[in-house]
RNA sequence: GGAGAAAUGGCAGAGUGGUCGAUUGCGGCAGUCUUGAAAACUGUUGUACCGCGAGGUACCUGGGGUUCGAAUCCCUAUUUCUCCGCCA
C-alpha cells in the first residue's frame, strides 16, 4: 500500500510512475484519494475540537462535584448531551472516510523503480543476464512428466486420487531428491547469513492482510473456513508477518530470514501446457528469502540477493537466465522485479523457479514494520523477498537436462544430499 | 472439549469511576564525576493522526455498552495461565 503522505505530496511522480505499470484508473482513483483525504483532515480537525470540548467539560463537572456544587454540574451536563450527539456523527463519518480511503488505496499498485522496462507482455521483459549452455541430449529424450513414469519417480494418478489434480506423489529417489534440494537450500541460505525459520504454514487474516494476499486476492488461497485460517501460498506471507507492528532498531538491520514450508496455490483458471508435470501444482516446495533492510540499502540488496540465486543455479549446473520484469508483467506489490529462468530442455522453454523483488515500503507500511533511524525518528523499513528456490520446475529440468541412456545425472553439489549419483 | 483465573508502556509491576498517557523499579538514551570504564548521581525515554505553531485528539489485548467522565463498571471476542479430559 502507497503511503498517504507520499501521495499527497508528489501526485505527479506517482501517477508518471503508475503509468509504468499500465494502470489505467490511476488519476481517478489517485484524485479520489486526495479529495478524501481533505475530508478526512477536516473531520477530524472539527471532531478534535469537540472532544476537547467535552473533556474539558467533563473536567469541570468532576470539580464542580468535589466542591459539592451539584446545581451547577447538572447546568453544565446539558451542554454535553449536545456535543455527544454531534461526536457521534462525526466519529461515524470520519470512520467512512477512512475505510474509503483504505479501501481505494489497497487498489493501488506499487510505483515502479524508475529503471524498470516499459511493456505490456513477458515479451517485453528485458534479459539482463544469461548463464550456461542449453544441453544437447541425446535422440529419444523424453519430458519430465514421461522420466518420471519411466523411472517410478512421480506419480500423479495417486496424488488425484488422494487429494487432486496438481498433488504429486513424490516416490524413492525423487522424494529423496526433493529432500536433498530442500537441504541444500536452506544450508545456503544459512551460510550468506540467513536465520532459518520454521513458520506456521497456515495463516489468520491480518496475516494475509499483512502481506497483501487479503483482501482482493482471496480466491487464490485454500481456507479452512471453519477455523478462518488460509493455507500459506509461499513462505513469503507467515516469515514477513513476523514483522507486523515491530519498531525495529536500526542496528537490526538487515533482517535476514529463510523458510522452507509447503506452498498451496489454488491457480483457478489454469490449464493447458503450463500446468503439465510439474510445471504448475497447487502443493509444492519452497525455500523463500526475506529480507528487512534500511530504505538506502534496498537496491543493494536486491542485487546481493539476485547474485545469490543465481549461484544457486550456477551450483545446480542449470542453463539459466535473469530477465527483469517490464511495468506490465510485475506482480502488484513490487517495484522492481528480477525473474530467473532455468531451460527446460526436453519443453524447449524457460521455466520460472525464482522471483526476487523489492517491495520497498510497500509492504512495510501494511505492516506497519519500522525502525527506529539515527535521529531517533520511527520510519519505514524495505522489504524483499526471492524464491531461493522452488523445487518442482528445478526437478523439472534437472530430470530433463540431465538424462542419459543410462539415467538421470544427479548434479555433484546434491550428491552428498542424496546419497546417490544416478537415477536409473 | 469442561471448570476457574488473568491480560496495563521494551520488561517487571502499581493503579478498582474524575486532577491518569498512567506511580515505581529495571532496561534504553544523554549528562556529571573519571585517564577510560564501572559504580553513584542528574535528566530523559511509547505510537499514530490533526495543526504553520502553541497545542489538540486517540490508544491500558480487540470490539461493543453504561456514564457528564472509564485502565477502573457491564457485555463480547481473542489470547495466556491452572486443573480435568483427549492426544503426536
Amino acid at each position: 500500500m502507497l503511503q498517504l503522505n507520499y501521495i499527497r505530496e508528489n501526485k505527479e511522480e506517482v501517477l508518471k510512475r503508475l503509468a509504468i505499470k499500465n494502470f489505467k484508473d490511476a488519476e481517478t482513483i489517485i484524485n479520489s484519494v486526495l479529495i478524501k483525504d481533505a475530508q478526512r483532515r477536516s473531520l477530524q480537525q472539527e471532531g478534535d475540537a469537540i472532544k476537547a470540548e467535552s473533556n474539558q467539560i467533563a473536567k469541570q463537572i468532576g470539580e464542580l462535584m468535589k466542591g459539592g456544587k451539584k446545581e451547577e454540574a447538572e447546568k453544565v451536563k446539558l451542554r454535553t448531551a449536545e456535543l455527544k450527539q454531534k461526536e457521534k456523527e462525526l466519529d461515524e463519518q470520519l470512520k467512512t472516510v477512512e475505510d474509503e480511503i483504505q479501501q481505494l488505496l489497497v487498489l493501488v499498485p506499487n510505483t515502479p523503480n524508475l529503471t524498470v522496462p516499459l511493456g505490456k507482455t513477458p515479451e517485453d521483459n528485458a534479459v539482463v543476464f544469461e548463464h550456461g549452455e542449453k544441453p544437447k541430449l541425446a535422440p529419444g529424450f523424453v519430458p519430465h512428466w514421461d522420466l518420471t513414469t519411466k523411472y517410478n519417480l512421480i506419480d500423479f494418478e495417486l496424488g488425484v486420487k488422494i487429494a487432486g489434480a496438481g498433488f504429486p506423489v513424490y516416490k524413492g529417489k525423487c522424494a529423496r531428491l526433493q529432500r536433498a534440494l530442500i537441504n541444500f537450500f536452506l544450508d545456503r541460505a544459512t551460510a550468506k547469513g540467513y536465520l532459518e525459520i520454521q513458520p506456521p504454514i497456515v495463516v489468520n487474516e491480518d496475516s494475509g492482510y499483512g502481506t497483501g494476499q487479503l483482501p482482493d486476492k482471496e480466491g487464490q488461497m485454500y481456507h479452512c473456513t471453519i477455523d478462518n485460517l488460509y493455507l500459506i501460498p509461499t513462505a513469503e506471507v507467515p516469515v514477513t508477518n513476523i514483522y507486523r507492528d515491530v519498531i525495529l532498531k536500526e542496528a537490526d538491520l538487515p533482517v535476514k530470514n529463510t523458510a522452507y514450508t509447503p506452498c498451496f496455490r489454488r491457480e483457478a483458471g489454469s490449464y493447458g501446457k503450463d500446468v503439465r508435470g510439474l510445471n504448475r501444482l497447487h502443493q509444492f516446495d519452497k525455500v523463500e528469502i526475506v529480507q528487512i533492510t534500511h530504505p538506502d540499502k534496498s537496491y543493494e540488496t536486491l542485487e546481493e540477493m539476485r547474485e545469490y540465486v543465481a549461484g544457486l543455479l550456477k551450483e545446480l549446473e542449470l542453463p539459466f537466465r535473469t530477465l527483469k520484469l517490464c511495468g506490465g508483467d510485475m506482480s502488484f506489490a513490487s517495484a522492481l522485479t528480477y525473474d530467473m529462468e532455468v531451460w527446460s530442455a526436453a519443453q524447449e522453454r524457460w521455466l520460472e523457479v525464482s522471483s526476487v523483488s523489492n517491495f520497498e515500503t510497500f509492504q512495510t507500511n501494511r505492516l506497519k514494520c519500522r525502525f527506529k533511524d539515527a535521529n531517533g525518528k520511527t520510519q519505514l523499513a524495505h522489504s524483499l523477498n526471492g524464491s531461493a528456490l522452488a523445487l518442482p520446475r528445478i526437478v523439472a529440468a534437472l530430470l530433463e537436462n540431465n538424462q542419459t541412456p543410462e539415467g538421470i545425472k544427479i548434479p555433484k553439489v546434491l550428491v552428498p544430499y542424496c546419497g546417490f549419483d544416478l537415477i536409473n
